[in-house]
This record gives C-alpha cells, structure tokens and sequence, in this order.
RNA sequence: GCCCCUGUGGCGGAAUUGGUAGACGCGCCUGACUCAAAAUCAGGUGUAGAAAUACGUGCUGGUUCGAGUCCGGCCAGGGGCACCA
C-alpha cells in the first residue's frame, strides 16, 4: 500500500468522449443524475413483467461505509442490473436497521440525541451509497426508526398476543449494577459489563417473549426445501433448533428422604436402553427440588450459590470440573422399586434443557463418569461393542458411547441399543405410578407460572403428532412411567429491552387490570423526544409525563410497558415492508406481499446465519397466522458473501497504523514497510478482516475519490470467490483501474471501426468476422451463466478474456482494407462487450454505450440475445489419452461417430508409437471430450 | 470435546461436476516506445532438465481406461456449537 495511488490520476477533463483517459469523476455523477432524472429504478407495483426481488441486508447506520457494504450492495447490484436486463420487474429497495444501543452510546459519550445522531448517519451514509451506482430504488427507502414504519410492527406485536404467540414470562439476564441496564451475552466480557467493568449480576425480569418455539418442528422441516441457501447454514439452524428424540420418565422419590411436597421427579433421556447403568440422580442447582431441599440444609445452599457464581465470572477455570452436592434424598428405578438412586444437585446441569433433571449413566456418558469417578459411585457398563468380551469389559476413564449389546441389563440383555431403547419406552409407557400421596410433583413446581390476565389460552401444538407437546397438562393420575417426547434446543425468543432507542412495546400495566393491550386506534406509541442520559438506565423509565397514563379499560392510574423491543424484530419484516412501504392503514398489503415474496435472493454476511434468518422465519409465520402474509418462508435464494481483509501494520510501540499512511516496497520475501511521514519502520502483520480496532480499513470514499465507483466494485468481484473472504490490495486496484481504461480504449477503437459497418447484417461472414463473433457470443453464453449462478470472479475472468480477444482482432486488423461484414463484427462484438460488463461498472459501461454511438441507457438495455450456432464448432479437437496420459490432439468432424473417431486415432504417429504395432486392448471414446487409448 | 468446511504455481484463484490441471488476474522476467520514468504494447513465467521427457492439485492407500473431483485413513488451517442428558 502506498498512500495515493502511484498511477497518474485521471485529467479532470469536462468530458471523456475524445479517446482520452475514461474520467470517471467527471463521468460517475453525470450518469447517476440522469438514472436519477429518467428514475430507471423506481419499480411499479403493476408492472406486468415477472417479479424478481433481489435484497441485501440492510445496514446499520453507524456513520459511514466500510468495504464489506461495498462489496455486498455491489453484488446486489450485479444481479439486480442482470435480471432487468433479462426482462424482469426487479425490487431492489434500500433502508435502514435504525435502532440500537449505538445511537444511546453517542448519545451518553456525545450528548448528541439518537433520534439525531441516526438521522445524520443516513444522510451521510446514503450519499456514500448513492456515489456507489447503485441501481436502487430509493423511493421505498425505510428506517425502522420511523413511527410510521415501528406503529405497524407494533400493531403485529397486538395481533401476535391475540394469537397466542407472545407471552410474558420470568427469564434470567445479565445485569449491570452500575449502569442498571440489561447486558446481551456478547455483552458480557469474562463476567464484567462491556461499559461499565461491573461484575454482571444474574438477575430475573419479567420479559416479553415471541413463541418461536411453537415452530420449532416446522422450521426444522422446511429448511430441507430451501435448496437455494447453503448447505453450511441450514445445517448451523438444524443444529440450534437442536431436536433430540427421547423418553420423559417419572422418578419416584423415597417419601422418607424427599423434602416437603416433593413425591416424584421428571427426567428426560435419549439413552433410556442405559436404565440398568444408572448411578444416580442429578438436578440442575436452579431445579426446585434442589431449591426445596436447600431450604433445609445450609451446606447445599452454600453449594448452590457457589454454582450460580460459576456461570458468569470463572467459567473458563472451573468448567472442566464436575461438581455435585448429595441431598440424602433417594429416588426409585422405574423398573425395581428397591433400587434407590442418591439424588445430587450438579453444576453441569442445565436448567433450561429437558427437565433440568438427568439419570446419570456413567458408564456411557463422559460426564457422568467424571462425575462419579470423583464421588466414588461405581460404573457399570450395560452396552458392549461388537468383539468385546462382556465379562471383561470395563469402563474406568473414558466412557463408551457407540453401538454395540446390552450387558448387565437383565430383560435387555443381548438386545442392540435400538431395541432397548424400544424394549424400555413399551414397557414404562404402560407403566403407571400409584397416585401421589401428597401435594404436588416436582415437575409441576418447576413450571414457570404465569399469572398475567392476558396470557390467552393455550393453543394446541400444531405438531402434537410429533409428540412435541410437553406433558404436564396430562394429570398426575393417567400419566404413565415414560412418555415418548421429541425436545428441541430453541428457546422462545426474549424481545423485551431496558433501553430507549428501540421499538416501543405497547402495553399499559394498570393496577387493577392487569396488563393491558394498547388499543390500535391508539397506535403508534411513539418515543418521546425529551430525554435525557445523564443517568444510568432507561430514560423511559424515569420520564414521568410518558410512563403515566391511564387505563385505556378502567380510566384508572397505569404506566406504560417501559422496555423496548429487540432489534432483530424491526429487521425480521422489513423485507416484508418493502413491498408496499406506502400503505399506512396496515403493515403490508397482502396482495403485493403475496406478489414479491419470497425474496429471490437475499445477500448477507454470514454472522446473520443463525439469528436474523431464524427469527424472519420466524416472523413470517406468524404474519402467516395474524393474516399478514400468506407465505411460510421469506427468503427463496441465499447468499452469504466473505469477509474484506486486509494486511495489518504496526508501529515498533505495537501502535496500529492506517494503510493510507504506510508505503511499502519490495516483493515477496523482501517486504519492507514504512511510515510515510517519518519514514519510521513498521512491521507488517498478518491480513485479518477489516476492522477499526487493527486499524486495517480502507475507506470507500477514498478509493472512490482515486479511482471511481466502477473500480471499486469491479476490484470488489474479482479473483476471489464471493462467498470467501476477498484479500484488498493497492495492486489489486490499480489493476482494476488499468483494466476500466483498457475497456474505455477498446471502446473507442471498435467505435471507429464500427462507424464504416454496414447498417444491415451481412449475409455471410469471413473467417476474421466468424472468430470475432464466436469469440462475443461464447462469452456472452459463459457470463450469463456466471452471473446466473453468482460466480462473479469467474464472469470477470471470461470478460477479461473477452477483451483480450477483441484487443487481438482489433489489432490485426490492416485499416486500409476492412471488410464490412468485419466491422459488422466488430460492432456487434463491442456493444456485446458493454453490455456484458454493464452490471458490474455500470458508468463506464454508459460512456462506452453512449460512445459507440448510442442513445439509449445500457442500463435500460435487453440483455444480448445468444445465436446458439456460433457456439457449435463444425470440427472439434479432442485430446489423446494413451494409458490416462495426454499424448496427441485430433481433429474430427463435430458429429463424427465413435468409430470414425477411433480410427482417426489409431492413425496418429503417436498413437502407432506408442502401440508398436499392436492392437490396442481398448479404445475409449467420449462424445464431446476425449479419447483413451488403452495399449 | 462434538459437528461442518477448506487445502491446486511466488499470490488470489479456474477446471463444463469423473475426461487436456493451472483459465483469468496480480506479481515477476525479457523486449518495443522514451533522454528517462510512468502509462501502453509484444513475448515469457508450475518444478527439474540444454532437450526429449519426467514429476506435479496437503500426506497416504483404494475404485476407475482415466481422479483436483469418488471412497478409506491421516495431517494442517478456518468456522460453528458446546456440560443439550
């Protein structure tokens, strides 16, 4: 890197026509006013043509661009310009994911208000967007800040509750005791608040909940149709929706030994063949057995707050080791009623997970038998692999977790794992527990309750075949010993906020009704402006003359809901929004909803894989269900672009260095950086993705400022492929740059030339002319199909290789003697040329138009149409093979039949070389691609 | 620990999905133009060898007439999830 660029920058000349230097300072703004003025890419909603809806994800407006949204938005671009060009209606809309805590830290660092901060930000950003050429439509442009874009999502959030799938329930957070606000996960740096340094308390808030986990199953399924996304992220969303097929079994609890109401225990298992390896009994330290039995025994108490403390600040030390407490409490075998299991209380336990209750089974579960290899509990193997001898087979470090025969497991015995599992579920499933003697079970204890007057009804579970209700609605006295139950992994997601800058919920809690709905004709509740952040926490909370009002059923004292929504809920419709981003009676039409979705291709990072796309999944279900939508799944085709990267320099003080102020020279091995001011030695580092903190970014307003847009964006589709990380270099860009004038030149020349073309086409062609034509509609047919399957770096290799070739018949050209069906040719091949290349430099590509003389916008242009009988040769040239390996070339006629073929072949030089006379043992012809001579 | 992905010249990467490995670009070398440089143009550039030729897609074994591509084992790098019962 060395500062400004080393090439001559271009001359500020008025205009660019007269085959000087392309001057795209000149030339950028000029056609992006005119795109402008003609509004080219505002898409009507009428517009008969097919639809293509082609998005990237929307930025936050932090301020300014960085590379990443260059090279994503100009993708976009690629395949936005591409469609249209291939006849279709494309939506290509812009907006903006305008809430977050950003816009509240400037706010507190800055005392610049959010609602100003973000708005500036827009402004700024969307003159960096708008330098970029992009073929946008800005008349949807949206900003999820917008009352008139969050009342919608709000009226959703009203119609979701009526339909059961938003609940209020507890939930533990992150707390910040010095900055009374509420941390997310990422948040939490090694158990002290990012901002603050405090160390994070775990705190219980009543939170708003979406129920994704209703869906759990559905969104499992569908991911099998989604064949346009990535194999690599449906497999992350099938791993964090998590299903696991599995047994919920009722332990009975010894009455002598259970504290209090206690008489029975939920566990659910995937292992239930290992039944007759069962150790012990182990409950989370937050499972209220555990709780019950803490109240009588201090120790336990101790232990269980020791384990709360574990959580959060020394998880990396202490994770690996496996505590438990024994409570004296026994629990019964579901098949011996004298077998009695010591029940302790655990730190590796989960909670959340099953039933936060477990069977320990050491010898198959490495856990659990570094479990009980502490506690000296013993370890009986029940399966054995094939060849093991049972009666020597013992477990003592390592536990054995693959297939094999049931051992030790009396009417299991010699059964594979898959029939004990069977064997087990038939057995208990017609099992029943005598009626409890006394009060309630721990597993309905462990219910988290739900009081509030407005949780409605519940609703079956749409996948009740599945067995994926949970079984507590069934009474103690029909449930059997073991039910058959799939779990999943996926948690409802938690939207409530203690913040400001967000989505406003819209509730009112009144003291004598409860929770209470906010009537529509009262939406949108919007933000109230004056506030301030002199104080830690949520300025919604203190703000007196908003948080109070009155009842909207009983006129009565109430306050407002004072958290805010997520922000992954203003981004999980916003796609949804753009489809009609007018209408203001409701948050979408359904009509044009139903039109435009699914999105065609979306493209994105994949630091999105797992959430945003889980919970617009998600969300579009539910506007399914509220009637919002009639489709299931927002996104048909899925991109997720790499990363940009970029070598790291610095200072010997370890200080990181800009590469705007680092020259380097030399090559290879001899690489030597310096500072360009001081001339001060630097070392170069590895390349790591951009980022402000290793200070390794390139800003795109200065290389727009050096080279243009179309540089840029053409550097940006380059070498790597797009969806691995793409290294940015200066030489990189100064190629891209040669390569724009390269195109500008060519254009001027072919301009020429064409100028003595005959206006009709020629009725035949010359060999010259025919080259010239293969050699454009071969390209042609290779980058639509790069461009179709967006392999960007392999269409800009086929139009460099286009170029070259019509570099090379432009210059063998004798200017006294140009035949017309020649210049014909040549014409053709130069406006094929500019309007292959138009998506990716789109300016260039207008004065090339406009200097081939015509007066149209290429961007309005129809994609060329291929003449299929330029592709097919009338000879084909196969390569040889003798014994696998390459030896000769013959020229055959294109539909000569095998044995024509074979003997053109067996009459090479080489081939009889090689045969010595002899028959060939085998002679292997493949149509269209090659021949193996076996000798 | 579990799961997934990727290994091809000096570098980024192509390879019609089992059919000529190294397209195209960057870099480098030589030449032309120039007083000179830049830019531009022409040629060369996997390794060894004067050449014929041999070797060559992380390593290793296999399937096949034929393997970068398919299968087994290993090594390295990257990513995701993580006491998930």
């Amino acid at each position: 890197m060395s500062g400004p660029p080393a090439l001559k920058q271009p001359e500020m000349t008025a205009d660019s026509s007269k085959n000087e230097r392309y001057n795209a300072h000149d030339a950028e703004p000029r056609w992006q006013k005119l795109w402008d003025e003609r509004g080219i890419f505002a898409t009507k909603n009428d517009d008969p043509r097919p639809k293509y809806y082609v998005l990237e994800m929307f930025p936050y407006p932090s301020g300014r661009i960085h590379m990443g949204h260059v090279r994503n938005y100009t993708m976009g671009d690629v395949v936005a310009r591409f469609k249209r060009a291939m006849g279709h209606k494309v939506l290509h809309p812009m907006g903006w994911d305008a809430f977050g805590m950003p816009a509240e830290n400037a706010a507190i660092d800055r005392k610049v208000h959010p609602k100003k901060w973000t708005y500036d930000n827009i402004a700024a950003m969307k003159k960096q967007l708008q330098s970029m050429g992009l073929s946008l439509d800005w008349s949807r442009e949206i900003a999820t800040c917008d009352p008139a874009y969050y009342k919608h999502q709000q009226k959703m959030f009203l119609d979701f509750l009526k339909a059961g799938l938003v609940e209020r329930k507890q939930s533990k957070v992150n707390w910040d005791p010095v900055d009374h606000t509420v941390l997310a996960n990422e948040q939490v740096i090694e158990g002290r608040g990012w901002r603050s340094g405090a160390a994070v308390e775990q705190r219980e808030l009543t939170q708003w909940f979406f129920k994704i986990s209703n869906y759990s199953q559905d969104l499992l399924n569908a991911l099998d149709k989604l064949d346009r996304w990535p194999e690599k992220v449906r497999l992350m969303q099938r791993n964090w929706i998590g299903r696991s097929e599995g047994l919920l079994l009722r332990f009975a609890l010894d009455a002598k030994t259970s504290p209090g109401s206690e008489s029975e225990l939920d566990i659910f298992t995937t292992r239930h063949d290992t039944l007759f390896g069962a150790k012990f009994v182990g409950v989370a330290p937050d499972h209220p057995l555990a709780t019950a039995a803490a109240a009588k025994n201090p120790k336990l108490a101790a232990f269980i707050a020791e384990c709360k403390k574990i959580g959060t600040a020394q998880e990396a030390i202490e994770k690996a080791e496996k505590l438990g407490f024994d409570t004296g409490i026994k629990a019964i075998h579901p098949f011996d009623p004298a077998w009695k299991l010591p029940v302790y209380v655990a730190n590796f336990i989960l909670m959340d997970y099953g039933t936060g209750a477990i069977f320990g089974c050491p010898a198959h579960d490495q856990r659990d038998l570094d479990f009980v290899n502490k506690y000296g509990l013993g370890a009986t193997p029940v399966v054995c692999p094939e060849g093991q001898d049972p009666a020597t087979f013992v477990i003592t470090t390592t536990a054995y977790d693959g297939d094999g025969r049931m051992i030790n497991s009396r009417f299991l015995d010699g059964m594979t794992i898959e029939q004990a599992k069977e064997e087990v579920a038939k057995r208990l499933e017609t099992t029943f527990l005598p009626p409890p003697e006394r009060g309630r079970s721990a597993s309905e204890a462990s219910r988290v309750g739900v009081s509030d007057s407005m949780r409605p009804p519940p609703r079956p579970s749409p996948f009740q075949g599945e067995g994926a209700e949970r079984p507590a609605q069934a009474t103690k006295e029909n449930r059997p010993v073991a039910q058959r139950q799939v779990n999943y992994r996926l948690r409802d997601w938690g939207i409530s906020r203690q913040r400001y800058w967000g989505c406003p919920i819209p509730i009112v809690h009144c003291e004598k009704c409860g929770v209470m709905p906010v009537p529509e004709k009262d939406l949108p509740v919007t933000l109230p402006e004056d506030v301030t952040f002199d104080k830690p926490g949520n300025p919604l909370d203190r703000h007196p003359t908003w948080k109070n009002v009155k009842c909207p059923r009983c006129d009565g004292p109430a306050r407002r809901e004072t958290d805010t929504m997520d922000t992954f809920v203003d981004s999980s419709w916003y796609f949804a929004r753009f489809t009609d981003p007018w209408i203001a009676t409701a948050p979408t039409d359904r009509k044009m909803i139903d039109a435009w979705l699914p999105v065609d291709q979306y493209i994105g990072g994949i630091e999105h894989a797992i959430l945003h796309l889980l919970y617009s999944r998600f969300f579009t279900r539910a506007m399914k269900a509220t009637g919002h939508a009639g489709i299931d799944e927002p996104f048909a085709g899925l991109f997720t672009q790499g990363m940009v990267v970029h070598e790291t320099y610095r200072k010997a003080d370890g200080e990181w260095v800009v590469p705007a102020e680092v020259k380097v020279e030399g090559t290879e091995d001899n690489r030597r950086a310096s500072l360009i001011a001081t001339g001060e030695k630097i070392e170069i580092g590895g390349i790591e993705k951009m980022s402000k903190s290793r200070k390794n970014t390139v800003d795109p307003d200065d290389i727009i400022a050096s080279y243009g847009a179309d540089t840029a964006r053409w550097f940006m589709l380059s070498d790597s492929p797009p969806d691995r990380d793409v290294n940015w270099t200066e030489q990189g860009v100064q190629g891209a740059w040669r390569f724009t004038q390269r195109l500008w030149r060519l254009a001027g020349e072919a301009a020429e030339i064409g100028k003595s073309a005959p206006v009709t086409r020629p009725a035949a062609f010359g060999e010259p002319a025919l080259a010239v034509r293969k050699a454009a509609h071969g390209a042609l047919a290779k980058v639509s199909d790069a461009i179709e399957k967006l392999h960007f770096n392999v269409c800009v290799a086929h139009i460099y290789e286009f170029a070259n070739a019509l570099g090379d018949a432009i210059g063998d050209i004798e200017s006294e003697k140009l035949p017309p069906d020649l210049a014909w040719a040549m014409r053709e091949a130069a406006d094929i040329l500019v309007r292959l290349f138009h998506p990716m430099m789109p300016h260039l590509a207008e004065e090339c138009w406009a200097a081939l003389g015509h007066t149209t916008l290429v961007a309005t242009e129809a994609w060329p149409q291929i003449e299929p009988e330029l592709l097919i040769e009338s000879t084909i040239t196969l390569p040889v093979q003798i014994n696998g390996k390459k030896r000769a070339d013959v020229t055959v006629a294109r539909d000569a039949g095998k044995a024509d073929i074979e003997t053109a072949v067996l009459a090479l030089d080489a081939v009889k070389q090689a045969l010595g006379g002899k028959r060939p043992k085998k002679v292997i012809v493949v149509p269209q691609r090659i021949v193996n001579v076996v000798a």
